[in-house]
RNA sequence: GGGCGAUUAGCUCAGUGGGAGAGCGCUACCUUGACACGGUAGAGGUCGGCAGUUCAAUCCUGCCAUCGCCCA
């Protein structure tokens, strides 16, 4: 074995040999209880970043344990078509050919898309091989692939059938540069400076005039009212009258509406109802006039008169020129509002009127709501809970078309004959339609597709091939965990609980696992943009894939964000090269491939082994419960000064002793299986240096699908913490006044000691033991340590100064806990009221604290 | 405006109703046959502030301050 730990020099050789042994498939275990779980789908266009190797890295971590404790555990991976996004890579590349999709047409658009993906859509699914992702590859799907599709289809018309999908003339948001809709949660809304504009709409008569305020004064082009509040007494005279809109000169009548707030601005609001939700709704009650006054690029269109062909924020700034100059502006004024952002291109969104379908979320959402609040699901950490509820009891109806070409295209037909005012009659239907189901004649497929997360509601039960009743569906659905982070809980989250209970009649999951966004070494969110994302393939070639998974794991407290410093790759991978080298030492002890896989605990272990198997069994027994409860960082950190302060600091170095004793075999046995099961429980976090490992010490077959460690209790000797307490005492002394390390001495306890311990405190500390019978007087120290009176002779002690500072310091020390102690002791209601072992515990402690400060005080005089 | 979270060592963060922890950084010593990507010993904190509950509060409750996120 090489002397230093290079992740780089065998990560790469595992990852074939799990995927060609078919260790990541379920049945591995065939016997044993499913545990499943799906993959948060990445963009199929994209590339892995920090916030997948979390996410994956966690995923991982648990599907690994749960493979190796038996479990038929199925990690499904996949990826998503994403429809807007990847849609826009690849008209982006088209553009760089000076083509637009149009110019190619919808079929061979399409077609591009999908040569895009054969090319590149294996980039991400290879970096997630590169992380060391325990998934089946032969159940991978892919959100547009015939079977996911058929899914789609289904659910699309099974909710129209049943009256939860409609279609609908109203306003929705509208990204111009996408040329598509969006659903609400898809619209980020940010601070904005803008200013509010004072326009004075004139009384058709002359008489008078009544101010509105507006931040968007280009649509005042498309205002078909003034409204007021009913019981606003300054306008009440006003109501029924009619203004001229200016610039335009329509006449526009003054209404009365509940929902004005007579608070804002002047009162009196200017009504678009084609281009704001809330006049849209106010125009419904009142049956005003849609005029629509821009187009899909959001620029003005013959509707707005001499302001055609402006773009919307030029025309803001024509309208209200020409309204100065026209002598309507009664003033602007500057005013911080929040606007809406396109998610994927962060465009402003524009209130748009147009056709689209929606999905009625109430009756669906309704029973999702109830199946968390009673404990069908659970979050982790629990708050995120009320998030959810949150959102779930105030949502809007879903807009699900986009005016896209990549996606599921809505399974719905118009006939170009049939129909009436409304429009002409439309058919849903499983199968595609060629004719009309009525005439016979022409029929064309509506041109919209379906939002990308609407197939990825159904992930949980349609990877599984649902609607058909597969047997994997049987087995698999409901899956047991999910894992995302909590900027996703309403996009995707929510709306697999939706779509899995109204469905499938279960919950897709019992646990919802919620972590923290991976955050810049000082906290600020990575960003392609702020130039500070950390690319974890870079990490990787760097650092190795075990190092970074062992800091996301440790750095993951459940929810909170994990702000990512190098130097806590770097402290991991200098973690990995500790066990490396341990593993060497074991090596040089044990015979490669002898250590079996399983149980050959020793029978009758010494003092050290016992010791060590006693803290074995208690460290897994810990780790198990905080792993069965997503605690990473507590159970990994557990884990890790686990191995590191006490297996290898303490335990090595005491086997050391054991090698060169009468009973090395029991050593060498002890050291075989402790190792090999600390190889178990680090690998789901180091999953290619425990496989390398594990190959020279057992190589009988993986520790991938190894079984997961149950290490039997065993009684600790007694005062093994003491004994670790001496050896620091007396190392501690040696370096207070400026003694080699190995430097010899002797030191003397009082009473005996038990027979192992002479041996392991000379090795440990170099220094000889001598047991006396009771304090040896004169020229000696003491050392200070709990449980047993330790003795050091003076002789030889060159430094007298620093022996004085060392017993000043232990004196004051020991006198601060006395008088803590006392004082609660002295205090009646402690003694009276606190449980009685409480008491105990600190009536022997002051006992102790009063015999050492005996001795000390008096060795301090015997200095002079 | 509503909700959630955070405030603990120089830095980044764990954690608990009964003796304050980790990693990194810092100081001193040590090239001891697994490991200098190491070892040993140290320094360093009135656990944001003020009240309250309790025999006992860093932890529970309330208020305040500062910072962050989500929603309107």
């Amino acid at each position: 074995m090489e002397p230093t730990y290079d992740p780089a020099a065998f990560e790469e050789r595992w990852y074939p040999i799990w995927e060609s042994e078919g260790v990541f498939r379920p049945e591995v275990n065939p016997d044993g209880d499913p545990f499943c779980m799906v993959i948060p789908p990445p963009n199929v266009t994209g590339r892995l970043h920090m916030g997948h190797a979390l996410n994956h890295t966690l995923y991982d971590a648990i599907i690994r344990r749960k493979r190796m404790q038996g479990y038929a555990a199925l990690w499904v991976p996949g990826t998503d078509h994403a429809g807007i996004a990847t849609q826009n890579v690849v008209e982006r590349q088209l553009a760089e050919e000076g083509i637009s999709r149009h110019d190619l047409g919808r079929e061979a658009f399409i077609e591009q898309v999908w040569e895009w993906k054969q090319l590149y859509g294996s980039t991400i699914t290879d970096q997630m091989r590169r992380l060391g992702d325990s998934v089946d590859w032969t159940r991978e799907r892919f959100t547009m692939d015939d079977g996911l599709s058929r899914a789609v289809r289904e659910v699309f018309v099974s909710l129209y059938e049943d009256d939860l999908i409609y279609r609908g003339y109203r306003i929705i948001n509208w990204c111009p540069r996408c040329h598509t809709a969006l659903a609400e949660i898809e619209v980020e809304y940010e601070d904005r400076q803008g200013e509010l504009a004072h326009l004075a709409y004139p009384a058709t008569d002359g008489s008078m005039e009544v101010v509105v305020a507006t931040t968007r004064a280009e649509t005042m082009l498309g205002d078909t009212a003034v409204a007021v509040h009913p019981d606003d007494e300054r306008y009440r005279d006003l109501v029924g009258r009619t203004l001229t809109l200016p610039l335009v000169g329509r006449e526009i009548p003054v209404i009365a509406d509940e929902h004005v707030d007579p608070e804002f601005g002047t009162g009196a609001v200017k009504v678009t109802p084609a281009h704001d939700p809330n006049d849209f709704e106010i125009g419904g009650r009142h049956d005003l006039e849609q005029i629509i006054v821009m187009d899909t690029d959001a620029r003005i269109n013959a509707n707005g008169g001499r302001f055609e062909g402006l773009d919307r924020f030029e025309a803001r700034k024509a309208v209200k020129e020409a309204l100065e100059a026209e002598g309507f502006l009664r003033g602007v004024e500057d005013y911080d509002h929040s606007v809406g952002h396109c998610y994927r291109c962060k465009t402003v969104i524009e209130p748009y009127l147009s056709d689209q379908w929606f999905v009625k979320v109430t009756p669906i959402t309704t029973p999702a709501i109830d199946a968390v609040r009673n404990g069908e699901s659970r979050f982790v950490p629990d708050r995120w809970k009320n998030t959810y509820f949150h959102w779930m009891e105030n949502l809007r109806d879903w807009t699900i078309s986009r005016q896209i070409w990549w996606g599921h295209r809505i399974p719905a037909w118009y006939c170009e004959t049939c129909g009436d005012a409304d429009g002409p009659r439309v058919f849903v239907s499983r199968d595609d339609l060629t004719g009309c189901p009525d005439c016979g004649g022409a029929v064309r497929q509506d041109d919209d597709v379906l939002d990308t997360w609407f197939s990825s509601a159904l992930w949980p039960f349609s990877v599984f091939g649902w609607p058909d009743e597969t047997p994997d569906l049987a087995k698999f659905y409901p899956n047991q965990a999910l894992v995302t982070g909590f900027d996703i809980i309403f996009f995707w989250v929510a709306r697999m609980m939706q779509m899995g209970v109204h469905f499938m009649g279960e919950v897709p999951y019992p646990d919802i696992v919620i972590h923290g966004l991976v955050r810049a070494a000082d906290g600020r969110k990575m960003s392609k943009s702020d130039g500070n994302a950390i690319d974890p393939l870079d990490v990787i070639a760097e650092y190795g894939a075990d190092p970074l998974r062992l800091a996301l794991l440790q750095a993951a407290a459940p929810g909170h964000d994990v702000p990512l410093d190098m130097e806590w790759v770097a402290g991991t991978k200098r973690f990995g090269n500790k066990v490396w080298n341990a593993a060497r030492f074991v090596l040089t002890h044990v015979e490669a491939g002898s250590v079996p896989a399983d149980d050959a605990y020793p029978e009758t272990p010494g003092p050290a082994a016992s010791w060590v198997l006693s803290r074995l069994h208690e460290v897994t027994l810990e780790f198990d419960r905080l792993a069965e409860d997503y605690r990473f960082s507590d159970a990994y950190g557990q884990l890790y000064s686990f191995i590191w302060s006490e297996v290898f600091d303490w335990y090595l170095e005491m086997a050391k002793v054991g090698l060169r004793g009468d009973r090395a075999d029991v050593t060498r046995q002890t050291l075989g299986v402790v190792f090999r099961d600390l190889l178990k429980l680090l690998h789901p976090a180091m999953p290619h240096l425990t496989e390398e490992l594990w190959e020279q010490l057992v190589g009988d077959g993986r520790v991938a699908v190894a079984n997961w460690p149950t290490p039997p209790p065993v009684e600790a000797p007694e005062g093994v913490a003491d004994l670790h307490e001496l050896v620091g005492a007396v190392r501690s002394f040696k370096a207070q006044h400026g003694l080699a390390p190995r430097s010899d001495m002797t030191v003397l306890i009082v009473g005996g000691i038990p027979d192992w311990w002479g041996a392991q405190i000379e090795a440990l500390a170099s220094t000889a033991v001598t047991t006396v019978d009771g304090d040896p007087g004169a020229g000696h120290t003491r050392l200070v340590v709990s449980g047993r009176d330790a003795f050091v002779a003076l002789a030889g002690l060159i430094d007298v100064d620093a022996e004085r500072e060392r017993l000043e310091k232990a004196i004051a020390a020991t006198e601060g806990d006395h008088v803590k102690s006392s004082k609660k002791l002295a205090n009646e209601s402690f003694v009276d009221r606190a449980p009685a072992e409480v008491v105990e515990k600190e009536r022997a402690k002051l006992a102790e604290f009063d015999g050492r400060l005996e001795v000390l005080r008096a060795q301090l005089a015997e200095l002079g």
